[in-house]
DNA sequence: ACCCAGAATGAATGAATATTCATTCTTGAT
DNA sequence: ATCAAGAATGAATATTCATTCATTCTGGGT
């Protein structure tokens, strides 16, 4: 850096390059994260180290340490990130000011749920190795319980704005969020285990076929 | 046992007993096996040691290397027996002869999957454990996508029955059961990780509306 | 009554791993 | 150009853990 010749030396530390970078805290802390949950899915949640992490991330060992205060930190942290991403992404939809169209609405959150490739992938790997940990630590338990529940809100409260917009009859918004929430859920697995026989396009239009028996005005 | 005084004085071995026990192989193997499953429900699955199996077995250290070969393998068995069992069981149901009306095979499927107690918490942790490393472990994808292929051609069958005998129109049996499935599948980590948010008792109601929705003249 | 096949034990071993921290390096301010 | 603050490094440490195997013990067969 400090080149004289205008080539951006350090924009991306070539591979082999062995220069060392100082980065805001910010920064390393989220390098980190990204390289936790792409060993998670790729090795599992019980076979990720330290060294493993930090070679990911093409940093030193001691690094995990120093911006994390410990392996479990990170790995709270990294469930965090995940968590959040996930359901904020939903409220954020859910929300939505920019789709006025409840039925659209619906669409987008429907497209965010089960779509889009590899990344997703690796969150969901994240995802489920989390939950088969939340038996045993509360931590855990409690940051996903608390994002979900704001999210199963908001699920909810579009919920009844779509029956009252439709004035559906007999359709409990409380019960359906919990049945399409659950829908969603259960779904994923065979999305990461079995995509063969569980497609995204079928797993879609299960979800869809879902909606449409409780509101058949605002779906197809 | 074999006492003609009645007493049975070896069936269990008195806590502080440190008489040695001789058994047959497959006896202990599932004694080991029984013991992980709670070990996992308890600690999670990347906390699992081979003390802690052992300890929880009542027995010593070597003993797990001497029935299974190595951890890894005693994990890949138990995993086995967990899938087996509950993918079994719900077979045995759905096969059912002891129940020729299929509204009511249906209910006992149902029970069956989000039903029983402690036992059923700890199998359902495992099941969350081993699904966070299938993407890691092509071995756990493989026991899993199996059984669980066979539960899902035998569950479409039974709709098939169903709508048959209902004579119901426009429902798509395969559809129909990929969306039962994941509904209960998603209504698991729910019941695991907020218990009190998701009583037994809602999600089973939760279910029966999917079932209800789509066989009107089979539920309720 | 006595054997012995093989079941069970647990101390010992070696490999793996989280964490520490003395040292080196980078950068922005002066 | 120099310096100080603190970011980054990675060899060293102490711990934990799976696995081994020499030894002990059991119980059915004779």
């Amino acid at each position: 850096m400090t080149d004289a010749s205008g080539a951006v030396t350090e924009a991306l530390p070539e591979p082999g390059s062995k220069r060392r970078q100082i980065r805001p805290k910010a920064e390393r802390r989220q390098q980190l994260i990204d390289a936790t949950i792409r060993c998670i899915a790729q090795h599992g949640l019980s076979a990720v180290t330290m060294q493993m992490v930090t070679r990911e991330a093409g940093l030193s060992v001691g690094i995990a340490n120093l911006h994390f205060e410990s392996k479990d930190n990170l790995l709270k942290e990294t469930l965090r990130f995940v968590a959040e991403e996930y359901h904020g992404g939903q409220i954020e939809i859910m929300e939505g000011g920019d789709i006025p169209d409840l039925g659209e609405r619906l669409d987008a959150l429907l497209d965010f749920q089960l779509g889009r490739g590899v990344t997703q992938r690796q969150k969901m790997s994240v995802w489920f190795a989390y939950y088969g940990e939340a038996g045993a630590r509360p931590v855990y338990q409690k940051i996903v319980s608390t994002v979900d529940r704001l999210a199963a809100q908001k699920l909810e409260a579009l919920f009844i704005q779509i029956i009252r917009e439709g004035n559906y009859r007999g359709v409990d918004a409380r019960e359906l969020a919990t049945g399409y929430s659950a829908l969603i859920d259960g779904l994923h697995p065979g999305l990461l285990v079995t995509p063969r026989e569980l497609s995204k396009r079928r797993a879609r239009a299960v979800a869809r076929d879902f909606l449409r028996r409780a509101f058949p005005q605002h779906i197809r």
